[in-house]
DNA sequence: GCGACAG
DNA sequence: ATCTTGTCGC
């Protein structure tokens, strides 16, 4: 307790971090291996997996863990599972795996275990990859050791090796004008680690993609855009949606309740209605409405044909956000121009 | 007037 | 990450 009250790890945890990162950077694939990546359109792709942990505020300690699959390309919901996890090591800029990691490896064995036929044959992981202090973030930690695809998609620019959210970026940002556009981020180094890529007309701020392993940049990139029905890809954003479900059922039957957000305490109408949750270990499959309290539980879950999910492709008037509806759009969006008022 | 550091 | 407000940039 308290080890992280003032400044955060000692240093002779963080040189063993640094020490495990660097062992394990070796084993980094930063091409194509995969038939599949090298298609045009993907074919032989089937399975698609979004993964990421969402905190309690007020709540240093516990979290949730998710992971979901989706179908390609039609982009639904196949498999989801979730679980409370309480954190063991605190948040420090470099080192985000050895706070999320273990618990993503976690869902990944027991999907391994218990429904093989739905592994992913790759991962998009919030955070990144190669773009990092090291060269080894979160998504190629988490690849090397599932050994699965990662790719890294991160929603901010992490500053190393001389990048830096300055002016001239933005303006190369400005320059990125329909979905697809992007641009490679150039380090001092002389490497390029990673992308900017706008994935969605209607919206500005691009993604960082960056490889995390077993995959090209190009196709990593490619991927990515293919999977964004918003700006956030559907398989991190469905992630999002699940880990906002889950904390708002948990906290029904916990203590913070009135600590969630005022979205979902209303009972957002962009909540796919009826979706179906998944839980923590030793409980059962639930249909929860929107605001809906639920039993605290959950299980392994398979949701094969979420017809559900077709509300996503519908008017759900989702974030009646600001005056920027300057364009008649007739696709509902989610998140797309905000940074999501989702998680 | 703040603080730079993925989540 | 979360919460929140509001629309840039030094």
């Amino acid at each position: 307790m308290a080890l992280e009250a003032a400044g955060g790890p000692p240093e002779e945890t963080l040189s063993l971090w640094k020490r495990e990162q660097a062992r394990l950077k070796a084993h980094v694939v930063d091409r194509d291996t995969e038939a599949w990546q090298r298609d045009p359109a993907f074919s032989g792709l089937q399975r698609v997996g979004g993964v990421d942990v969402s905190f309690v505020k007020g709540d240093s300690v516990r979290a949730c863990a998710s992971l979901v699959v989706l179908s390609f390309p039609e982009l639904e919901v196949v498999y989801e599972e979730s679980r409370m996890v309480s954190l063991t090591a605190p948040y420090v800029s470099g080192f985000l795996a050895f706070r999320e990691v273990p618990f993503l490896l976690e869902l990944v064995q027991q999907l391994r275990e218990k429904e093989p036929g739905l592994m992913p044959q790759v991962l998009l992981v919030d955070g990144n990859g190669v773009l990092h202090h090291r060269g080894f973030g979160v998504a190629c930690h988490l690849g090397v050791l599932t050994d699965l695809p990662c790719v890294g998609v991160a929603k901010k620019l992490l500053q190393v090796d001389g990048l830096e959210n300055n002016a001239l970026h933005k303006e190369k940002i400005r320059l990125l004008q329909t979905r697809g556009d992007s641009f490679p981020l150039l380090g001092d180094s002389g490497t390029v680690l990673g992308m900017a890529l706008r994935s969605h007309d209607r919206s500005t701020r691009p993604l960082y993609i960056s490889v995390g392993h077993r995959m090209s940049l190009e196709a990593a990139v490619r991927l990515t855009c293919c999977c964004c029905r918003f700006r956030i890809p559907e398989p991190v954003r469905q992630v999002h949606l699940l880990l906002c479900s889950r904390r708002s059922w948990e906290s029904t039957d916990g203590v913070s309740v009135g600590l969630l957000s005022p979205w979902l305490r209303a009972g957002p109408s962009w909540w796919p209605h009826g979706h179906r949750r998944c839980g923590a270990p030793g409980c059962q499959v639930q249909a929860l409405l929107p605001g809906q309290a639920g039993p605290l539980q959950g299980k392994a879950d398979i949701c094969s044909r979420e017809h559900i999910r077709k509300s996503l492709g519908l008017p759900g008037p989702p974030t009646p956000r600001s005056p920027k509806a300057q364009r008649p759009v007739a696709c509902p969006k989610g998140d797309s121009g905000e940074s999501s008022a989702l998680c």
